[in-house]
DNA sequence: CCTACATCCTCTAGCGACTAGAGGTGCAAG
DNA sequence: CTTGCACCTCTAGTCGCTAGAGGATGTAGG
């Protein structure tokens, strides 16, 4: 049988040990079979579900979402459509972000340039904060 | 004396009512006096204040990094090179975080254009989280 | 077999930046 | 005078972990 600890689980899979062991506190990870000494004791199938949970985190799923995205990927005859929707509203959500994060760019970009490299009264950086119609766009 | 009470503030400002007793607690806004029956009362320092507080919020700086700027705010004849070092750096997390969210995007869009509206085991959405290898750049 | 040391266990508390709710007081209009 | 909103304080919850205490287990070398 090819087992293996919790310790090792974490690195074959990038997922710290602690955070394996929240993700079984919050239900996401099924709880492994204990070793003689009451130490976990991990199989391939908890590894593809660490990889699945890591991958969709980094993707930057909201561990809600990716509780809905593995039920789905149990129950392999249900329709994909769910999971179809999970995933463009992340894509939503990460243009409007990536959006809003470009103005901000903007902004500062602006606020760093104008920089007088003098005292604070004259500093643009402060002005700009203390008075947001100085902003490039009224709306960020 | 123009003085007003906290909600009038929070509509003033657009910081909400439990954000600034929030922002009094952690000693980021000063403590207002009070009225008789021991309500807060605001002057106009206090609503720049907030503004302020609420533009760099926007702009997405830290608490401590926008009480840093505070505090030059406070003392006009500092140097300024704090704070368009905080203000450069935030630029760079900017840019980092645009870029990441870029990367993301495009994973997320090759996901959801190629999902096969049909059942699960057959869903590229799922597939692809479940296998990083399918990817398209490996490193995101 | 013993010792050292890494790794494991559980449990609680902390992070940042709020937000929600309970339970009570102040105040202004009708 | 009562209704009803806005205010007060306090505690606890949010999300997704992370850190640390205090103790048990497992393993490698002597």
């Amino acid at each position: 049988m090819r087992k293996i600890t919790i310790g090792e689980a974490a690195r074959q899979s990038g997922v710290k040990v602690p955070t394996i062991r929240y993700y079984e506190d919050i239900g996401l990870l099924a709880k492994p079979s204990r070793s003689e000494g009451n130490q976990r004791s991990y199989e391939p199938a908890h590894l593809k579900r660490l990889a699945f949970i890591r991958h969709a985190r980094e993707l930057g799923f909201e561990i809600e979402a990716i509780r809905t995205l593995l039920h789905l990927q149990d129950d392999p005859h249900q329709s994909c459509a769910s999971a179809d929707a999970i995933a463009k509203a992340r894509l939503i959500e990460v243009e409007q972000r990536i959006r809003s994060l470009k103005a901000l760019k903007a902004e500062l970009e602006q606020m760093v340039e104008s920089c007088c490299h003098g005292r604070v009264d004259q500093c643009r950086v402060i002005e700009v904060l203390a008075d947001h119609g100085k902003c490039l766009h009224p709306r960020h």
